[in-house]
This record gives C-alpha cells, structure tokens and sequence, in this order.
DNA sequence: GCCAACGTTGGC
DNA sequence: GCCAACGTTGGC
C-alpha cells in the first residue's frame, strides 16, 4: 500500500535495490525509497515541468482510515496531508513494481488527484501536486460508486472512462490519467452527485 | 469481516 | 518457464 508519511527530508532517492536482492524482505517490505518528494524549496527550474510537454495526470491511493500494518498505523488521507508541514508529504511504501515506475516518471508540478481506498466511502477526495503537496479538496467528494457508473456507460458508449485504470487495473496503486480521463472527472464537480 | 481479484513466490 | 499456493488490495 501506498504509504504516505510525514515529511522525511529525504532526497527524491534513486532507489537503489539492486537486481541483487530479491526483493525487500517480508521484514521490512515498506520503505522502498521510491520517493517523490521534493525537499526543501524547489531551487532548479532543471526537473521542473515548465515549458511545452503536456504534464501527465495520476491518481494515487491513500487510506483514510486507521489501519494496522505491522504495528504500524497506515492512515494517512486528504485531511491527512493538509496536516503536514507545507502540505508537503513523502509518498513511501509503494511496493508494486508498476506503481514505483509511475512514480520515477512523474515530473514536479504534475496533477494527481488524491483517492481514499480501503474505507467506508472509497472516492476521489482532492488534488494534490506531485511533491507531494496538497492543492485543493474537490469541490465535492467523487464517489467510487459514481465513478464506476460512468465507467460502465463509457465502455458502451466510447467515453471517456471507458479504459480507466481505476477499474481495468483494479489493484494499482499509482495510476496515469489520460487528459480525458481527467478533464471528465474534473467536470464531475460541477454537477450533482449522481 | 468476507472474499474476489490479482500480483508474487517458489517448487518443479 | 509453468503454475499452484500464498499474500495483498480494496470493495462491499
């Protein structure tokens, strides 16, 4: 599960795992260092997304809801993240091979909404920036439950959720958006809930 | 709390 | 490299 946490000051680190290891051990399998913040000010425009490649859009999982994982408390939602220092926070503990290259393509700057997972409301709670910094809450909760709606009716009628990840790959925990996807979603705010 | 979906592990 | 067993994700 994507995981998270406070601020850790780490550097955005390459994450060294060798091909070596196998793979974290079942110990410790957390804290792959697959990590998006950005310490500190952002000094260099290098990695910033400023000019003309159109930015990507994600949406990545987070639980809202307290829950041990190993001992650990794994909560960590929107309300969560504005609670941070900056609103900035360190996304650790991504484990799912796809999930991690996700997050070494994702540049500064780029969307994300902010979804709560494995809760009594599963839905998109926010966006955030990729940072991981807090933007803003939507301007009303998307359900799950109404995004699936419009999923079935889009693979009938061709629109736009019709391939989202969300649901053809139902256990990713970092998911790219296609500018469709995302403008459709955004769009979703403005009207009633379904 | 249950359990389906599905990713991962490891024996062969 | 197949595939059954196992573990995890996450909706319900």
């Amino acid at each position: 599960m994507p995981r998270p946490r406070k601020r850790l000051a780490g550097p955005a680190g390459p994450d060294k795992k060798g091909p070596s290891g196998k793979r974290p051990k079942s110990e410790n399998p957390g804290e792959l260092s697959a990590t998006v913040e950005l310490s500190g000010s952002q000094k260099t425009a290098a990695s910033n997304n400023c000019g003309e490649t159109p930015s990507n859009h994600w949406l990545m999982k987070s639980e809202p809801e307290s829950r041990l994982e190993k001992g650990v408390d794994v909560k960590f939602g929107i309300e969560d993240l504005k609670a941070q220092p900056k609103q900035t926070a360190c996304w650790d503990g991504v484990r799912n091979y796809q999930a991690r290259n996700f997050l070494r393509a994702m540049k500064l700057e780029e969307e994300a909404f902010f979804y709560h997972s494995n809760c009594k409301e599963p839905g998109i709670a926010g966006i955030m920036k990729v940072d991981v910094q807090f933007i803003r809450m939507m301007k009303r909760f998307i359900p799950l439950a109404e995004l699936k709606t419009h999923y079935q009716a889009h693979k009938a009628t061709g629109g736009p959720l019709k391939n989202m990840a969300l649901f053809t790959r139902q256990r990713l925990s970092i998911q790219l958006l296609t500018q469709e996807e995302f403008d459709f979603i955004l769009s979703l705010e403005e009207k009633e809930p379904s």
